[in-house]
DNA sequence: ATCCTCCGTGTAATCGATTCCACAAGGAGG
DNA sequence: CCTCCTTGTGGAATCGATTACACGGAGGAT
């Protein structure tokens, strides 16, 4: 492959003058800049960036390391940073944690090896070493999602907190009173909180949330599978399910159908994360809709931020809830009693 | 951050014995080697993989550009390509090309441009010129999925022919007479073969597939919807509806509910590119599994192989016919008639 | 005792770019 | 006519690694 070296003979110029005029430098004449450009063009010439970033010390790369890819909600999320990162000018390097730690750090390292100029990362756990390491090397970061306390790294997420009320909201109205979840693990942050936005919400209904009213999930859809069984072996099982993210529903709704019940008339099904499937699922999934794109974009453009040494502000941006057809529909017979316990049915087939 | 030379330092030994003890070169003392590794600890050093990959010409990095990361088949390849290329010592840099050409030379050209050793390509179109230029210049390269006719490059990618002709028996069987699909863009060889071997396999039963009933698709959702309502607007619409992958199949679901019809009561549904989320669909739908595990595992060693001077062989594998509800149930009542064509259905509402 | 090997180590070139500094040519101002 | 500044260009150092080659010393063979 041609190197400017190849390119400075062609045009019987110095390798100096070569590099001003590829980089738009003002100081060279406009002749020199034309022989430039013809060499270029009859070598086909291409800049090798490994040796541009190992002078400038600059790989206009960034790194993603996302929880896992499987899940549409981080691939769209992996999209929309491709996509707000390409038009500032970087790459994007993808690693895939698949929900383990060792993977997460497996990524961190290799991408920080490759001298990736900044870091987007939704943790999947509490804290690696690795990544601990790279935030205190001063690493510009930025959180995604999910986050950890007591990191300073600016944070992009957001808040279900109103969404949670209002399907709470929504489940109330519909006379559901023995409201489950499926928590993802408590070491990630979105683990924990739409289990406190969850409880919080069924408080102000003055509805508990007994501890066998949470299945502990980790976000995979075969968790979710599980969680739903215990929920339906139980002497008075729940009459809703809520789903800490779209694969553990996708396993809920697995479990349900194994057992020959039917969603919603037998047990209701709602989720967080709301994704294109969810329209078209039997029945289609109520669900919270987080606003994916804009949380890549406004990710990417507080890691641009830090890597340019200010400050990057932290975001957090309101989801909504989308109702549709998974936890009955309003005045349907036999749900919409207000005080009475929802009717009797039947645990297991 | 560290270099080798501080580590030299700090071991009181020279760079060269240090890049040595690391890289396991054997004419190094146990001493050296211990002291080596004491620096390193203390350092926190980590080799600098841009300059290693200047000096040896290697980033022990595979590209991957990808027709649409959005759509399931392709995200799961592109997990499947990172697991085997991590077991063999190599990252992955994924590209998505959205089924833009001009992406996809956009991809191509800064991957080369970061000297990746391998580049793994499921063409959008017949060649964009950058990608051609690639191929030329020599890259290894191999194609996964997708092909282009002409370019001396391994392919790596299952075989439907087989599978359709079991969907075609099966939809026969059912009493389906008039079956359209809704094909690829025609510059894709999946696009254009999946029609072939639908034609062909309609042949074998002595139907036609007249152009009425191909309609023109893009593998989006969006795409899938249009195509459906046209069909939907003939005089004789069709009894079944062949999606060529899984989001046109997405989109077709719409615009069937749209219309305020059913599947497969009203129209029969199947697809190309099984995904999880068909089991869950109302109703589930009947599709064609590829090995997609198998087909990246094949295509990152198939790369490998190349990128070490071998010849690395192309491979196919087969794909296979999963039967669910969405072309109607044997023996049904109204469909199981052979001769005469099936009931009268609205076309619109 | 002399010479030859072999082992462990260091010096320095190299990869392909960027960029500081020096310098030549030419025009302006004295 | 001499000096000074501007403009365009080239030489060479540099980034952080790898690696060919040289070299000094220990040990074995003669």
């Amino acid at each position: 492959m041609a190197s400017i070296k190849d390119v400075a003979v062609e045009a019987g110029l110095s390798v100096a003058t070569v590099s001003r005029a590829l980089n738009g430098h003002p100081s060279v004449s406009p002749a020199a800049r034309r022989r430039v450009e013809a060499a270029v063009e009859t070598l086909g010439y291409r800049p090798n960036a490994v040796a541009r970033s190992l002078r400038t010390d600059r790989t206009r790369t960034l790194g993603l390391v996302i929880s896992d890819v499987m899940n549409p909600y981080f691939t769209e999320l992996a999209r929309s940073v491709e996509e707000e990162a390409r038009a500032l000018g970087y790459s994007v390097v993808i690693g895939n944690a698949d929900e383990r730690p060792d993977l997460q750090d497996h990524h961190v390292t290799t991408l920080l090896d490759r001298r990736i100029d900044g870091l987007l990362v939704s943790p999947t756990d509490g804290g690696s070493p690795g990544m601990l390491a790279a935030a205190r090397a001063g690493t510009p970061m930025v959180f995604v999602d999910r986050w950890i306390p007591g990191v300073d790294v600016p944070v992009v997420r957001s808040d279900g907190r109103a969404a949670v009320r209002d399907l709470v909201a929504h489940l109330h109205g519909l006379g559901h009173r023995r409201l489950a979840i499926i928590a993802g693990p408590a070491a990630t942050t979105t683990g924990r909180e739409r289990v406190d936005a969850f409880r919080e919400a069924l408080g102000a209904y003055g509805l508990a949330l007994p501890g066998t009213y949470i299945g502990q999930g980790d976000f995979q859809a075969e968790s979710g599978r599980r969680a739903t069984e215990r929920f339906l072996d139980l002497d008075e099982p729940p009459e809703v399910v809520f789903a800490a993210d779209n694969l553990m529903a996708l396993g809920a709704l697995d479990a349900v159908r194994a057992r020959g019940l039917r969603v919603p008339e037998d047990i209701a099904l709602a989720a967080f994360d709301d994704i294109p499937w969810f329209v078209h699922t039997d029945p289609p999934v109520t669900a919270i809709a987080q606003p994916t794109r804009d949380l890549g974009r406004a990710a990417v453009r507080a890691l641009v931020e830090r890597i340019a040494g200010r400050a990057g502000e932290s975001v957090t941006l309101p989801a909504r809830l989308v109702v549709r057809r998974s936890c009955g529909k309003p005045g349907k017979p036999g749900n919409s009693s207000i005080e009475s316990p929802s009717p009797v049915r039947r645990s297991t087939p």
